[in-house]
Order: structure tokens, then sequence, then C-alpha cells
DNA sequence: TTGTAGGCGTTATCAG
DNA sequence: CTGATAACGCCTACAA
């Protein structure tokens, strides 16, 4: 492998001189400019990203961390990420975390300097451990869906999804609706549920009484959501219509309504939140959550702040939108 | 930030001795080895993983390349990388090829020595030209899901699956079984589909006549699969059964039968392939494809080779298992 | 068993 | 504008 002094040698001047061409300095004549890319050329020179790496003492990784039941969405944030990272020389190092211990492991081995230039949370609490560590390495750290004071956060207001959902319900006549919810963190049984909040504004701006029976916390996944609409559905007086708060929930209230006998949407309204490949398959009337966006803007915030270090922290929501589609009606029954 | 001297000033011992203790050499005798971690404790040091790459030359950072379409099998194949890797130090670096052009982009970027130590490349076709530059930089690469005769290679035997899937329906007492089959690679119009010649040797086992409109070959997609679905569904004498090659056209055509009101398994049965959580919620009959495993020993093997460059490229396969659901019954009209 | 010195390939800082 | 030269922090002989 030639090195850069292979290059100066070739091109008869200084190491230094090489460096700027490859770096863009401006403080090369054209002619030595030209010789030099003509021995870098020659020779088939590239500089080692590890040397270069350590001699700017900045790794020119991302590090990307993220749960494990980020299934339906994980793919539209990487490539999110990776329109944001196309014209730098960022690479994206990924970690799964499948529990709250693994998460915690990821939180310690990440805050360590030389392992990534800055950090992207997705989907998960940061603790306040994780974000004085951070400090003290003086890493960076943004948030996608996910809320720290003292961290940048990229999401989306679940509340008012949650409020537009129910009211696209009631709109249609439904007087019954219920909320099957999830949590922020799925690691962690003492976040609340995303869409808690909005829900109960929701029915009391609507002038309906809150039933607390129709709220229901689930884990977002299918099996889960089944388990919910089942319940639901088995009340005196069982919800038409039924807000959901994550698409791999809203098939199991797919199937177990059918399963049961229920038609959609003529005897349960159902709405999803996402919009991930599968439900916008099977036709579901869904909250669209722009993750591709998200994960674009979440990268190009954490680039901000490693290029402007004293930015201070801010929390920014993208717009969500209600995609209508094949499972919401007006109620048959009342 | 202390560095390897400032452990040595405190324990009193030359940097040697801390970088012998750091990598767990057997060359320090007990009592400097305590006195060299007391130190590294009480100073929180912490090797620079930049610097340790720059002297050891090389990453401990595996590429992934891996192409957009695979939305459902991504993150189960990442889990199965993480836990071959579970205790090496080896970090993924992951890119996302949408397209050809993408995938070449990345076949060039990923061949230049010190990006990382290794290569897996996921369910794409290998081009010769890339293995060429593998070797030119003596780079280590494993296929997951793809073939070159120069590659080792970690897959499924999907011809073999489409034979039992086919004599599963037929066992059903199926007669007309046609196949929804996906190319080898969605960016290369030039590969064949991964199950065409284990449904054509099926047939030809199972005595049954060789229709040319029951081979279908489409996208990956839920809406190709159904597109191919309601073409088999209008010939005139449609097929009862269909054998589909991946579970997002398995959901497309699960819903365009619905569409048309063909009652699954009823009017037509349908097995799919990969076992996804969402055809898993929704019942699908299925193949089930390893796909954790599929990610875990193709690791493996990366790791095996770039502690053993010298071995020679070999192709395993891994088996996979028909998933017995609800999709599939024995057919109502003959 | 231990310490010392040289090397890894850049970047960045200085004189010139 | 350009060329030398000093870091950068670790690993690995080699010498003791």
């Amino acid at each position: 492998m030639p090195t850069i002094m292979d290059v100066a040698r070739a091109a008869g001047v200084g190491i230094g001189t090489v460096s700027r061409v490859l770096n863009g300095s401006r403080l090369v004549s054209p002619a030595t400019r030209q010789r030099v890319q003509d021995a870098i050329q020659r020779l088939g020179y590239q500089p080692s990203p590890i040397a270069r790496a350590f001699g700017r003492g900045r790794t020119d990784k991302l590090e990307v961390l993220i749960p494990a039941f980020a299934h339906a969405f994980l793919l539209e944030i990487l490539l999110g990420i990776q329109d944001a990272l196309s014209d730098s020389d960022y690479a994206v190092v990924i970690r799964i975390a499948s529990d709250a211990a693994e998460r915690e492991r990821l939180y310690q081995e990440c805050c360590v300097r030389g392992r990534a230039d800055g950090v992207l949370v997705v989907w998960m609490t940061a603790t306040d451990a994780f974000v004085d560590r951070l400090d003290a390495e003086s890493l960076h750290a943004v948030l996608l869906n996910a809320l720290h004071p003292r961290l940048t956060s990229i999401g989306v207001d679940h509340d008012d999804a949650a409020v537009r959902a129910f009211e696209y319900c009631a709109g249609l006549g439904h007087r019954r609706i219920g909320l099957i919810d999830r949590r922020q963190d799925p690691f962690d049984p003492a976040t609340p549920g995303i869409c808690q909040r909005g829900y109960e504004n929701a029915v009391a701006h609507t002038g309906y009484a809150l039933v607390a029976e129709y709220e229901r916390l689930a884990e977002p996944s299918a099996s889960a959501g089944a388990a919910a609409i089942d319940a639901l559905l088995e009340l005196a007086e069982p919800p038409t219509a039924v807000v959901v708060a994550s698409d791999a929930q809203a098939i199991g209230v797919l199937e177990a309504a059918r399963a049961t006998g229920r038609r959609v949407p003529e005897d349960l309204s159902v709405v999803g939140y996402n919009d991930t490949p599968v439900t916008r398959d099977l036709g579901v009337t869904t909250m669209y959550v722009p993750l591709r966006e998200l994960g674009r803007v979440a990268t190009e915030s954490l680039l901000e702040l490693l290029a402007e270090p004293a930015t201070s922290p801010r929390a920014r929501n993208l717009p969500t939108e209600l995609l209508v589609r094949r499972t919401c009606a007006p109620p048959t029954v009342r």
C-alpha cells in the first residue's frame, strides 16, 4: 500500500503538500496540486482511514443505538440517516438493545472517546447517568423519538396524533373509542403511554365520558395488540373504534377482530400508527409518522452539534398525517 | 483523558507493561498486574480505540452491506450478527443499497484497507469486480444468502424449500399449484428466481404437468405479490394453492385474495417464506428461514476467515422448516 | 518479568 | 505557497 510519503516522493513535494491537496486546502498552487493528483492517480493511493482518524482525533463514525422492537421502522430510519450522511464521510455503527440491561451496556460502552464522534439514540429513554457520562467525555448525542432535558431530540407529537386519530373516529360518528397504547420506552415500565394524554384530552374535548377500561397499555407487538382488543371487545359496551399506538399492535387487532367474527371496518374501526410497509399493504388507516425524515433531521442535528458543540439542546417535532385507507367507517351499531 | 503513559507513571512501570496488562499477556507478574490495574481504575483510564486501531493496523469493524428491500429481515439478521460478535470487540458498520448503482458504490467504497476488517454482503449479488478488488486489498468477505464461487457463503437451499412447500400442497390434494417467485438479486434483472428450479423439479417429480403460466416472477413487495396472484386467479384454470417466495409477497397475496372475495385457505392455500413477525402474527403457513442463525453463522465464518485468512471458500446451507399455520387446507374445488 | 525505543500514516504547526 | 518536523497513543520487538 502506498503511503502519503510515496506520493510525496513521486510528486517531488513534501508530505505536507500532499496532505493539503488531500484535504482541499486552497494553499496549494494549481500546478503543484495537479502534480500531486497525478501522482495519487498513478500510484492508486488512498489515504488510510485509520491513520487519518488517528491524526485528526476523530473517527468519522456515528453510533446508532436502537431497541430490538424496532422491526418495523429500523430500515426506514437508517435510510433517513444515510440521506443526511450522503455527502459527509461519516459511517454508521449500529447497536441493538434487546432489553434494559443491554441498553445500559450500550450507554456505557458508547461513552468512550474515540469510539464514535456522536451518538444517535432511537426510541429509548436516555438515563441521567448516560447523559452525565456523555458530558464527562464531551461526546454529543441526539435523541430520536425520545426525550431528555439536556439533549436535543427530534420526534413527533404523539399526543397530537392521538387527538387527531380520536377526532377522526368521533367525526365518523363513533361514541365509544378505545385506545391501545404503548409505553414511551418498551424497556422501562415506569414510562407512561405515548398517547395517553392526547387521548384523554380528546375525550374531554369531545365531551365524551372517560371510560378507564377503554385505555389499554400493551407491548408493541401484534400478539399484545390482539390480547388488548380481545379484552376491549369483551366489555359490556365494547368500543366501536380503536386508536392503536403502533402498527404492530394494529395488525394483531385486525387479526383478533377477524378471528372473533368481527368485520373491519363494519364492526370495528381501527386507526394504526407509523405507516409501515405492511400496514400500507393491508390498507390500514393510520397516522403517518415521517420515519425517514426523522432519521434525516435527527442526523442533521447531530452533525450540526458536532460542528458547533456549544449549541443548546432543543426539542423538535415533525408533523404527522392521517392516512385514510380502509379500516375506518361509521359505526353500524350504537 | 489519561493515556497509557499516565497509567505507567502512576503504577511506576513502563508503558510496555501497561500494554501487556491491557492485552492480557501472561508475561506480567501478578503483583505488577495488580498495581497496573489499580492505577487504571484510579485514573479511570480507557485505551483509545482509535490509537489502538492505528497501532494494531486493524479497525475492529465489520461492514455489513444490505439491500433496502430487506425491511422484513434486517433486524433479525443484525441480531444474529450481534450474537456472533458478543464476545469480540468488533462493531458493525451498516450500509444500505437502494439500487444497483448504490450497491456498486458500496462495493467500491468498502474495498479500502483500514475501513473495516471484513465485509458481510447480505442478499446481493457479488460482482466479479468486487471480488477482484477485495483480493487486491487482501480484504475478506462472506456472503449471506448470495453466491460467488470465490467467496464463502452462508444461505439456505431455496430450491429444496420450494420442493417441500410444493409437496406439502400436493399432499393436501392440490393439483394446480402456482409459484410466485422473486429474483435472487432484486437489483439485478439477470438473476433467476430463487425457487424456480426447485418448483420445476417438484412438478416433474409429482407427475403434474408443468404449466408455464403458473410461474410468476415478481418484486419482493406486497403489491407485486398482489398483482401476481390477481393474474394467476384470472386464468381459466387458476391454481388452488400458491407457493410464495417471500412473506412480503404473501401478505399481498392474502389481501388480494380477500379483496376478490376468496377465502384463505378455503378457496386458496398460501405458503409464505421467511417467517417474519408479521406473517407469524397473521398465521401464515410459511417456510421458516433461520434468519438470526444465518446472521450468526455468516459472521462466525467471517471471523474465522479473518483469523485464518488462508481458508478456502465454502458454501453452507442452513436447514429451513415448514411452519404449518392457518393458510393451507385441502382444495374445495378440483 | 520488565523497560525502552521505534514505528504506524496522518495532520498541524512552523519557519522559510 | 511549501517543506520539515513534532505530535497523536498504542503495540511490539529487543535489550536488560
